[in-house]
RNA sequence: GGGGGCGUAGCUCAGCCGGUAGAGCAGCGGCCUUUUAAGCCGUAGGUCGCAGGUUCGAGUCCUGCCGCCCUCACCA
């Protein structure tokens, strides 16, 4: 046995084709969902049906086998009978435990009452050259489940089941915004400039242009401009990307919805939320709103909780002033947070997300933020040190944000400008000129809407790591990395 | 990056205070026409993550490295 790939399925292959049997035909018989056939199976007794799948572990009693065969809408016994399948039974045990078979046959019962299709024919779809995992336990180390993840789908249910539901949210997600009048738009992913968030940004380059480009940390910017242009009711649902580190809520590529209204503004982004929502408890958890997280249970059923973040800042930080640096400086210390080099409306902010952020287990929304952690939101009327921004909280995890777009460009310009002589990695080394642009053309008062599309799923499916609602995490590659060879790789030949 | 844990057969896991590497499932050879984690008899399968060290002797103890998980930090 080498590399997983057994020598017994290999000789049973070779056999195969020496007989002239082809282990990976074009095409067989093709079946009907097994799904189908289960509702009503006793009405079904006697028809001659196919199915089509991945065959379970064989039980053999001689002149009898039983297996289970498997395809995406559930699984069915098939009983061989030497008597009914003589050319089949010379060579049966070529057909094994992980292939995947056509099978023909009558639906019947057996002894004890078990559904079962009696084979007539059995076709070789494809042959399994490795054995599949432990028919009990299933596969179990998380490694091997993350990196082999087509493994991981067929040995266990529930984590098809899992990316189902992700397929069904993202699906309702769409037909919400789809029947409030939204048009569904796509916008680069490859930018010159990379705005909208605050986060470092993955680097590359086009080589027939010679120019530096980033993958962007959001759409933001963009779906604006298409505010501008006059498309009035927009969202995208997409791949964003942020060069920063992993954990259970963070992959470095992620899913992220935003949507854009014209003539809407925070207040009327709050009830969308409410109203998406809404409508996710009714069409993806059947109306029942509540779901366990982490082992707490949360109701996800709208209206939602709200609070202002200073309001929330000044309850766990009395006689601290978030405007005021000496005292925000002086109780990051004590709550042993870095404050070297940080800014003092970042330190502020730091001192908010290590008190206040895990007390939100919500649902709830946090509303009115300091205009300098919000540059691309409008000031409110009556204080212009804050803005008509709020971010909705689940379980201490941040879902979502959403705020009165700033439409003013004048005052974006300014902001932009404070950024770029603040410059870190996390923000632009240049002033998106062309934005500021759209801006002095004119666009009109509107609310605009992102939403972590990995963490909703993972609220709604009850998933604590984020790797278990994403298909493929990235993982760190196995083979030698010639930066980092591995100890002992010195002795190996160099190519 | 810090702390903690894990890595043994294709899969799931034992392996105690250092003394010749094990089980179940999958496989192979048998028996069995009603099983469904089938059963019974037999058989094969190992770079114990990698590299060093200590020791008469290392899966086990020590050091370094690789990978994964948890956690903290980072992270709108």
């Amino acid at each position: 046995m080498t590399d997983g790939i057994a020598n017994d399925r290999l000789q049973k292959l070779q056999a195969m084709r020496a007989a002239g049997q082809d282990p990976f035909p074009a095409r067989v018989a093709r079946g009907q969902p097994i799904g189908e056939l289960l509702p009503d199976f006793a009405a079904r007794i006697g028809q001659v049906v196919t199915i089509a799948g991945r065959l379970g572990v064989v039980r053999d009693f001689g002149k009898l086998r039983f297996a289970h065969v498997a395809d995406r809408t559930g699984s069915l016994q098939v009983g061989f009978e030497r008597d009914r399948l003589p050319a089949f039974w010379q060579n049966r045990k070529q057909v094994e435990g992980n292939d995947l078979v056509s099978v023909t046959g009558t639906l019947g019962t057996t002894q004890k009452g078990e559904p079962t299709l009696w084979a007539s024919t059995v076709e070789l779809a494809a042959k399994a050259l490795r054995a599949a995992p432990e028919k009990w336990h299933g596969l179990v180390d998380t490694e091997q489940r993350y990196r082999m993840r087509y493994v991981d789908l067929f040995a266990n249910p529930d984590v098809r089941q899992a990316f189902a539901t992700r397929s069904k949210i993202v699906r309702e997600v769409r037909h919400y915004f789809d029947s409030l009048g939204y048009l569904e738009v796509e916008t680069p992913i490859l930018q010159p400039i990379f705005g909208g968030a605050s986060a470092r940004p993955f680097v590359t380059h086009h080589n027939a242009l010679d120019m530096q480009l980033y993958l962007r940390i959001a759409p933001e910017l963009y779906l604006k401009r298409l505010i501008v242009g006059g498309m009035e009711r927009v969202y995208e649902i997409g791949r964003v990307f942020r060069n920063e580190g992993i954990s259970t809520r963070h992959n470095p590529e992620f899913t992220m919805l935003e949507s854009y209204e014209a003539w809407a503004d925070y207040r009327d982004i709050m009830a969308r939320v409410e109203g998406l929502f809404g409508h996710l408890v009714t069409t993806v958890l059947g109306g029942k709103g509540v779901v366990t997280f982490r082992d707490k249970p949360y109701d996800l059923k709208p209206p939602f909780q709200k609070a202002r973040y200073l309001d929330l800042f000044a309850q766990q930080n009395p006689g601290v002033d978030w405007f005021d640096h000496a005292s925000c400086l002086r109780r990051a210390r004590e709550l042993g947070l870095e404050t070297d080099g940080i800014a003092p409306s970042k330190l502020a902010n730091d001192v908010f997300e290590a008190t206040v952020e895990d007390t939100l287990q919500g649902p709830i929304f946090v509303h009115d933020y300091p205009v300098a952690i919000s540059p691309l939101a409008k000031r409110m009327a009556d204080d212009p040190r804050v803005t008509e921004r709020f971010e909705l909280f689940v379980a201490g995890m941040e879902l979502g944000n959403a705020f009165s777009e700033l439409n003013d460009p004048i005052d974006q310009e300014q902001r932009f400008t404070e950024q770029v002589a603040h410059k870190d990695d996390e923000t632009p080394g240049e002033v998106d000129v062309d934005y500021v642009t759209a801006l002095e053309f004119g666009m009109p008062p509107a609310g605009g809407l992102g939403i972590g599309i990995d963490r909703l799923c993972m609220l709604l499916t009850g998933t604590t790591s984020i790797r278990d609602i994403v298909l493929f995490p990235l993982l760190r590659r196995l083979e030698a990395n010639p930066e980092a060879p591995p100890a002992g790789a010195a002795d190996a030949p160099q190519p």
